[in-house]
Parts: C-alpha cells; sequence; structure tokens
DNA sequence: AAATATTTACTGAACGTTTAGTCAGCCATG
DNA sequence: CATGGCTGACTAAACGTTCAGTAAATATTT
C-alpha cells in the first residue's frame, strides 16, 4: 500500500490514524474516522465493505510504517543492532513515530479477539525476530559477536525492545528512558560482544 | 477489594472478566457485562455510576489478583527472581491467569486515552521495578549477586518480563515460551549472578 | 470531433439496531 | 412500614450501514 495506492484511501488510513488519536479503540467509530476525514462518511463504505475491512486494512498500513522505520541499511551487524535499537525505543519520540507506535499497541490488545490481527502480529513479530537472528548470526560469523544461541539472542533482544516500548508509552512521562536505552546497549555489549583477545 | 467487597460487585467484576473475554475492549458493552451477569442491568447502575466508574474498578480489581500472583515469600534472593519470572511467564498458561493476562492486555491498550488507567498502570509499574530492585539490593547485599546497577537491572529485567509475556500473548501458539523462558532465567545467571571466587 | 453511454468517486438523508443510562416500582428483611 | 437491593420497561442519542442520486471523468458510438 505504500506507493501504489489512491490518495482518498491514503486519507482514508490517516484519518483513521487521527481517530485512533482523539478516541481509542474503544470508542473508535465509523463517525469519528469520517470526521478527521475530509470527505463523507458514506465514502468509506464505498472503499471498504465494513468497519471490520477497513480496520484490517489500517493494521497493514501502520504494520508497514513500522517496517519502513526500522529498515536498516547496511552496516556492521553490532551497528545494525544498535540502530535498531535506536530506531524502536528512540530517546526523544515524534509525533510520527509516536503515532504510529500507539495504533499498534492499541490494535494489539484487540488481538486476542480478532484472528486476522493475531495473524498479522504474528508475521511481524516473526520477520522483525528473523531478522534480528540473521543480524546476530553475521556477527557470529564475522568473529564480531560470541558465538552464542542465536535464536535465543534474537528473542531476548525483541521481548526487552517490546516491553520498553510498551512501558514508555503506558506510564507516566518520568519513564526512564534514558536508563532503558543504556541497559538495552549495555546488554548487547555485555552478552554479545566478543571478548577482546 | 480482594476480600471485604459485596458477593455482589465481586460477581459484577467476575461478569466484566467473562465479557471482556468474549467481545473484547472494542466491543465491550453494558449489556455484555450484564449477559455474563446474573442480575439485572440495571444493577449494575444501582453499584456504579457509569460505565468508566465500572471499568475503572475493574482495572483495580484485576490489578490486584495481578499482584496477588506475585506475591512472593521469603526465598533467598535469586529464588524469588526465577520465582517472578515463573509466575508472570508460566510455562504452561491456565485459564485463570490468562484471562487475568488479556484483560490487562488490552486495559493497557487503553491508556492513551484514559488518564485514570495510565495513573494504574504507571503504579504498578513502578511497584513491580520496585520489588524487583529491592530484590536485587538484598542480592547484592548478601553477597549472591554481583556489584551491579540495581535500578537499572530492574528496568531491564521487568521490560523483558512484559515483552514476553506481550508477545506470548499477542502470536500464535507456536510462539517459543520454552525458549524465552530459558533466556530470561539465563540473563539472570549471567548478569546478576557473582562469580565463584 | 460531437454526441451519447458508462463508469467512477462521491454525497446527504435515511434506515433499523444498539447503546448507555433512567426511573417507577417491587419485594424481602429488620 | 421503612429501607436496601433489585428489576423491567423505557428513552434519547449514537451506531454501522444502505441507498438514491449527482457531477465529473472516461469510453464508445456516430
Amino acid at each position: 500500500m505504500t506507493d501504489d495506492v489512491s490518495p482518498t484511501k491514503r486519507a482514508i488510513m490517516e484519518a483513521t490514524y487521527d481517530a485512533l488519536h482523539e478516541q481509542g479503540y474503544g470508542d473508535l467509530t465509523i463517525q469519528a474516522i469520517a470526521d478527521e476525514f475530509e470527505k463523507s462518511k458514506s465514502l468509506l463504505y464505498y472503499h471498504y465493505e465494513d468497519k471490520e475491512a477497513l480496520l484490517a486494512d489500517f493494521l497493514e498500513y501502520a504494520l508497514e510504517e513500522f517496517m519502513a522505520e526500522i529498515d536498516l541499511q547496511d552496516h556492521e551487524p553490532l551497528e545494525q543492532l544498535e540502530m535498531l535499537i535506536d530506531a524502536t525505543v528512540p530517546e526523544t519520540i515524534d509525533e510520527e513515530r509516536y503515532r504510529v507506535q500507539i495504533a499498534l499497541l492499541e490494535l494489539r490488545g484487540q488481538v486476542p479477539h480478532t484472528d486476522v490481527y493475531r495473524e498479522r502480529y504474528t508475521e511481524i513479530d516473526r520477520m522483525l525476530t528473523d531478522r534480528v537472528a540473521s543480524i546476530i548470526e553475521r556477527g557470529v560469523e564475522s568473529g564480531a559477536i560470541r558465538d552464542v544461541d542465536v535464536e535465543l539472542e534474537a528473542e531476548l533482544l525483541v521481548s526487552t525492545i517490546l516491553g520498553v516500548q510498551t512501558r514508555r508509552l503506558t506510564t507516566y512521562a518520568e519513564f526512564p528512558i534514558e536508563r532503558s536505552r543504556a541497559a538495552l546497549f549495555e546488554h548487547v555489549q555485555q552478552r554479545l560482544v566478543a571478548a577482546e583477545s
């Protein structure tokens, strides 16, 4: 959907972001989306069969935005891991990233009751974990990373990142994000970096 | 509320659990709660001013159940940490624990739009982190744990636990819970346990 | 290239249903 | 016979969804 989609559908997705941001998932009505949308409410039904279809598409849209953010360049494995942390748990979080993370948090809560959502989150979780695992694997091969259990380390890192992200979004602003970031970076250093020989 | 509450209010809380479990937060209506409740819908309004008040009370109720689950006995610090992991991320998750965790996951998604929720989750987050920190501190004092940055280690462990919990609940059953548990236990060993001298 | 038909994007008003919330009154117990 | 716990019938507003219709763009015929 990233590029090839009609401007109208894109506008609907943006309106859904805004509505979700203002109302939360519990009060997310078609009317609320329409209110954030320049065109009419009925147009939503021209483009989508029903509310469920619209929201399913929105989740895909939001996940694409998330994946785009962590599209890492060619770098050393250790640098890539640090870039990943920096992208998922940035020191200061701008409006754009904030609304993506909030949206994904809200929709995740709906997973236990919507099978399509569960599939999407499973998919993204696996993609992310595999991505991390392959970075670590490259590091092991090049000698930059110790000969660790690759899958285990990937699981651990992904979980910790998600945990920090979630706690940051759902507690007050005083949440010690610098401490958590430091802990994440140090975690990578201590568990993964090969001892100098 | 754990003990001193009327049976009716308790029944309302249980009905809310069931409704939340069947409908999800998005479709959680007063009627849905009443349907899971032996008595009438109007009675809900006899006991609570409105839906919001009922849900606020429910969150408190659910958080108490959660806290009760991790009420650790007197044990060695390292044992306590392992008990904490075992309570929050059990190998197999029974119905009771599952519905508590699901409920807390769903309500957490609502935090960005409901200040009362944010306060509660901030509170529980802080309590949990402080509890972990004090366990680690005791370990350091007794020499069972290395002389680490206590707050940092507590942050890291709490985040990782939440991350594992969340991923487990929002991906398919194939989620490698054993690997995640192993990683958590190993994490405690490797980062916290004092080297034998 | 003018005239006509068809399709596409879109709207406003309306539909039946469901929602949160009210209220007059009932029925047991003290 | 008063009071606390409780109910069923009710309402106004909000809900998701439909639909008849419009105006502009595009395709087809003449």
